[in-house]
DNA sequence: AAAAATAACTTGTCCGTATAACTAATTTGA
DNA sequence: TCAAATTAGTTATACGGACAAGTTATTTTT
């Protein structure tokens, strides 16, 4: 197929491969829009809409009053994870749910303060539970959930180990999570872990960690989640990100 | 701060606000633009400006020819996780190296096919190795490597152990990683790992099997990698992206 | 010499118009 | 009745102009 291109997204390759070519070297401006439109015979709208794409690519920087600068000498390639919300972060299909056997204020000791990356001394409350899928006796995950005190409250609900807690922390007290951390790794079961998984001590477990953070950048939730071998495998796509 | 806002923006956030109300519903089909422009008494220039936010929102659907569509009745919360190269989802530190000690065309038994996602039988050329850390002796995985047949001569390469096996078959034969899976569980060392690794056997390790895909969708290059407990953490991190 | 005001320049916003390209429904023809 | 051609409707592309708003260099003032 011949397929003509549109002037803009000619215009905005040839400017990408003059870019590239070193033409306008990064750190450099470009030269003004009414310039830029004389020399390659466009309106400025149709030169406006090719910037606009290297903008959305990363080549170059705009700012009102100021010239365009030149701020990358080639188009990055980024591969995207995106999920709707944490719940997918940790892809726990939807047939499982939780059962909490332990509630209780704690304050953290040094090896509670390194995972949950918290200070040692302060005050969270803890509920340690098993994961289940739904109808089968099949044990999923041990999971510990650290929030803080003022959220403790909300374990009175009679639907909340049916919901996620940060969705509940969400609508009960409005902190929406704003960034999260992902920590993954491999360890022995400790005999306490191996107990409530039910499984040989010393055996392997995926340990996931998972810190929820709000708009302020303040910590508010921590789950730790242990999963047996073979039990959970934690999955993930991504895209190289499409162009404007 | 008064802080007028344009008219583009101001005519977004009312469309948006118009759909979340349900006053066009998710399926149904907006105005035509002419008719939009009549409405809020802007140009259509402005007006398709503010439909271009919401396209980029996921709130919409535009395509010539036919009327727009409502696709969804919020702006989703999205968690992004971004890379610049797929090195970065395994995020090796760059002060690690690989050190080959197999090379072999194989075929795919049936174990070895369920971890490579491709056909029992099918041909790949097999790269097995330790990563270390650059001067020290300290092993952190045991890496295998699946390549198509077609690829092995890149082994040849002086320069080979030091880069990243995809980016090398980017440069020589031009195939790009449109798209990447990665499975991460933990498992017991096997005899054959936990003796490459100089573990325990029956250790805990984590296992990370990344599977690259071409633009065409085809899968070329699968890595395997063991790596010993405490030896290794994979660590993300999400953030709620900003609007457009 | 330093600060303030001005001017020149650049990008952002907004309007108008015209035509092309595409879609989907309608009409026409076999 | 079905398929092809036509037509109406819609979005995409592209041109033009005008003014606003922000930045930066220059000039003026103190």
């Amino acid at each position: 197929m011949p397929e003509r291109l549109p002037l803009y997204k000619s215009l905005a390759n040839t400017l990408e491969q003059r870019i590239y070519n070193g033409d306008w070297p990064v750190g450099s401006v470009l030269p003004a829009e009414a310039d830029l439109c004389r020399d390659f015979q466009s309106s400025r709208h149709t030169l406006r809409h090719a910037l606009q794409i290297l903008e959305a690519n990363g080549l170059i920087y705009r700012h009102q009053g100021a010239p365009t600068k030149v701020v990358s000498r080639q188009r990055l390639r980024r591969f995207t994870q995106s999920f709707n919300s944490p719940i997918d972060i940790l892809s726990y299909s939807r047939d499982t749910y939780r059962e909490n056997l332990v509630e209780e204020y704690i304050e953290l000791d040094h090896a509670l303060s390194q995972i949950v990356s918290a200070p040692v001394g302060s005050s969270w409350y803890h509920i340690g539970g098993i994961r289940k899928r739904q109808k089968m006796e099949e044990i999923i995950a041990w999971t510990d959930i650290y929030i803080l005190p003022q959220f403790a409250s909300l374990t009175k609900d009679p639907e909340h180990t049916q919901v996620m807690v940060y969705e509940q922390i969400e609508k009960k007290y409005g902190a929406r999570i704003e960034r999260a951390e992902v920590d993954v790794y491999a360890a022995a079961a400790s005999p306490v872990i191996s107990k409530k998984l039910n499984i040989e001590p010393n055996s392997s477990c995926l340990v996931i960690i998972r810190r929820y953070f709000d708009d302020q950048d303040k910590l508010f939730e921590v789950t730790v989640t242990h999963h047996p071998e073979n039990k959970y495998k934690y999955s993930m796509e991504f895209k190289a990100s499409s162009e404007v």
